[in-house]
RNA sequence: GCAGGGUUACUCAAGCGGUCAACGAGGGCAGACUGUAAAUCUGCUGGCUUAGCCUUCGAAGGUUCGAAUCCUUCACCCUGCA
């Protein structure tokens, strides 16, 4: 039996949104000679910066980013896209002798990594949107037709029962854990995320969150992917004129505060996952890591 | 002062004698998740020793086999006439 070639070592940071992902990741990735890879389906886009809370430009000159700006704000991005390029990032870094640090709040995106996910084909743009003309009824009397079985699908979610038709009931395959791989998770006290989200949605505001959001929905239209976001889409009653921007600013604090709880809840069934209580004791997880990477 | 209207669970709001622990919405809590995932979807939301029991619909009485629903008085709010 051959030896499996040792696995190059990936430690990843998870965590809600405004969790403190970002500030320590470009720490550690000082410290101990990293690169980050951004497992976030939003930054991924470009042009779409402050309201995505995209690592600014000096955070991105200080340490190498991956996987940032790779699609235009129309473009498709999906979790087996990213996963396959986050692959390839990781191969690179550690072929330079680099840590790769794999940092994003995109669970499905993270687990494609983690877990190797298998995923099935991808399915045709076109037809999957004439599927979503249909109603759940019409889609089952389909799949019923197809001979497809439902087994666990949730019939009242569409999207599902559309990717069901997609696969032809193939059924997507999971793996162990990745093997050298090291799982931070950052978690703040609920009363305090409240307050840090505020104070960031504040913060792009002033950054001029509105005018990026006007720059988009002008040159791509209201239907494009990049305004489909928390921190965009709420934005689109102001400029019809139904709304005002504290409204919408209210929308994008709710609207954040309901994606963390999300965020949450997928990456508590990750039983491999170190969590940090926030804010973070910088020392104490550089020595995890450092511990970590010595084995 | 007289005549009307109102007071329902965290909030808004239905109900108008039994099928009401009480529609719906918001908010809150919990969960699912494999090529849209910042998406999409689900459950719970008076209390408890939870297939049952107990306490609720401004307050106190009353009518009735039975009341959030009818009657009386009281409290507070709104409107019309004074």
């Amino acid at each position: 039996m051959v030896a499996t070639p040792k696995l190059s070592p990936l430690l990843v940071i998870v965590g809600e949104t405004a969790a403190g992902k970002t500030a320590l990741s470009i720490a550690l990735a000082q410290r101990l000679g990293g690169e980050i890879i951004c497992a976030d389906s939003w930054t991924a886009r470009r042009q779409a910066d402050i309201g995505t809370a995209k690592p600014s430009r000096e955070e991105q000159a200080a340490v190498p980013h991956h996987l940032l700006d790779v699609v235009e704000p129309d473009e498709d991005f999906t979790a087996a896209v990213f996963k396959r390029l986050a692959n390839e990032a990781i191969k690179d870094i550690s072929n330079r002798g680099k840590l790769s640090i794999m940092v994003g709040g995109t669970g499905l995106y993270v687990d494609g990594v983690l877990y190797d996910y298998g995923f099935l084909s991808a399915g045709d743009r076109g037809a999957r949107e004439q599927l979503n003309q249909l109603s759940n009824q019409e889609l089952l009397k389909r799949i019923d037709q197809l001979g497809l079985e439902l087994g666990d699908v949730d019939i009242r979610n569409k999207r599902r029962l559309i990717r069901l038709i997609e696969t032809n009931g193939a059924v997507p395959t999971r793996q162990a854990m990745r093997q050298s791989t090291l799982i931070i998770g950052l978690k703040y006290d609920r009363s305090e995320l409240e307050e840090r989200v505020t104070l960031r949605v504040d913060g792009m505001l002033e950054a001029g969150l509105k005018d990026e959001v006007r720059g988009l929905a002008e040159r791509y239209g209201w239907d494009c992917e990049a305004l489909k976001g928390v921190g965009y889409a709420q934005w689109k009653g102001y400029f019809e004129g139904t709304e005002t921007a504290a409204e919408a600013r209210q929308k994008i604090i709710k609207q954040t505060l309901d994606l963390a709880k999300r965020q949450r809840t997928w990456f508590k069934r990750n039983k491999s996952i170190q969590w940090f209580n926030t804010p973070v004791n910088e020392t104490e997880i550089v020595d995890t890591v450092t511990t970590f990477l010595a084995n």
